[in-house]
DNA sequence: AAACCTAGTTTCATATAATGAAACCACGGT
DNA sequence: ACCGTGGTTTCATTATATGAAACTAGGTTT
């Protein structure tokens, strides 16, 4: 599955280089890598040449490179709810007066896609682009809750379950008793399960077809409210959340985790 | 120099797609590529495997793909000045209380980082990850005039001198002598050479071995002031550029522009 | 200072993967 | 039923990636 081609070999050197999150030495890469010597070296080589990495002589390492940022401008305007849902995020933000988040489901993780802080706006990428876990966010559990079947499988297999909080949910069972929750109820919460004194009300961003198209949420802290107070929010996160459904429905949108093209 | 190897080519299909800022056909793409049908194709598909495109079944239309916005983040936060910049920003912005960007000079062309809004926001074209031209933008004059002689040639050379507005310079001749007068002054305007009614006042960010690091610029409208009230702010980011220059300093930054590593 | 590492770079015969002309589908129109 | 356009697959040919081994530059030990 993974890896087609030169081309995946690539692109999987790339990923290697982005999750170190810092820059990276050569030797270090070489005894993390499947690949020989010279492989790597020549991938590492032809990508900082097209800039989608960036070397630094002094210190010989990589880090990601700025041309991605250039991509990634291009693929959050064209591939993602976030321009569809700007405005209405803006409403819900002013409204709520709390932090929100805009999320989307990619390959088993949640991607945040977009942001609004409390006090002041956020640029995109200062925390849009970043990845979190899927079973322990509220936007991650309702996302997965109104998946197919099989996508949830498939999904649960790829969870690390580690303990973040007491309240972290760490066994498949009881997730998917959550989802279960999650699915009756139309929405969840995050009952301090990735971070202490963290709570939050997510709800799903559904299609027409009942496809998940995404999630957002509404975040704040034990000491300020509590479950029942986000509760509350529960009527404009709906609204929100329809009115986004319901702009991206005439965009017609492209399916993330579309299957493969080819049976090959 | 372009394309290196089967990775170059599939990277300049993803530019491809990139640029048409719109879903597209794989018909449109053939008509204005230079790879045959099949070969063409065949990059689409290993790309949308590895989640670089996003391929929508029923329009049959591919658009930038959301690992992207995750590579991107990682670029962003160690490949960028964005992350040691962002106090510095946010104090600057919150002094001037009009637009700031944070913009560093990529393959010719300026790519904004990161910036602030004014507390009275106007829209404008510019975003965190979008590209603008180097020879009529506040910033891309800034970077470009404390380049060596030999970058500013090639720079130059690529420059497409689009006249935007009266005010753009649309001749080599004339951006010369601008960066002239702005090595001489030490920053730089932009007079209404992008946008009718937009001036604003860029400062190069420069590291001590006089290295072009970045640029920030504070924007506004002619309708609020005019070029000698944005000269006031000179000193304030003045003052800021340096604490940039500083911070950077000791992070040691790649050098995006790097020459090719090998002679080959 | 000679010997000896270690990390990074280059070579080159071989294996592998990319290539693209042509053939093939699928479907909408006539 | 026929044609035509847009998308997909085949397969012999060719170009490209591959990686063992050899090499080089700095630094470290004897």
């Amino acid at each position: 599955m993974t890896s087609d081609g030169t081309v995946g070999k690539a692109l999987d050197v790339l990923d290697q280089v982005a999750a170190y999150g810092r820059p990276v030495r050569f030797s270090e890469m070489l005894a993390a890598s499947p690949f020989p010597k010279p492989t790597l070296y020549r991938f590492l080589q032809t990508l900082t040449n097209q800039r989608m990495l960036a070397y630094d002589p002094d210190r010989q390492t990589y880090s990601p490179g700025v041309r991605l940022v250039r991509l990634a401008h291009a693929a959050w305007e064209q591939s993602t709810l976030a321009p569809i849902a700007r405005p209405h995020i803006d409403a819900l933000s002013a409204a709520v007066g709390e932090t929100v988040h805009l999320a989307q489901l990619d390959h088993a993780q949640v991607l945040y896609i977009d942001k609004r802080n409390a006090n002041k706006p956020v640029q995109m990428f200062s925390q849009a682009g970043k990845v979190g876990p899927a079973y322990c966010t509220g936007v991650g559990k309702v996302m997965l809750a109104f998946c197919d079947p099989a996508v949830i499988d498939a999904v649960i297999e790829q969870q690390s379950f580690h303990r973040f909080t007491a309240a972290t949910l760490t066994t498949p069972a009881a997730l998917r008793t959550e989802l279960s929750d999650i699915r009756s109820n139309g929405y969840g919460f995050d009952r301090e399960e990735h971070e202490p004194g963290i709570i939050c009300i997510a709800m799903p961003i559904l299609s027409d077809g009942g496809r998940v198209l995404g999630a957002l949420s509404v975040t704040s802290t034990t000491s300020r409210t509590n479950l029942a107070g986000l509760e509350s929010y529960v009527p404009i996160l709906q609204d929100t959340a329809s009115k986004i459904a319901r702009d991206a429905q005439s965009w017609s949108f492209p399916d993330h985790d579309a299957k493969e093209q080819t049976g090959r």
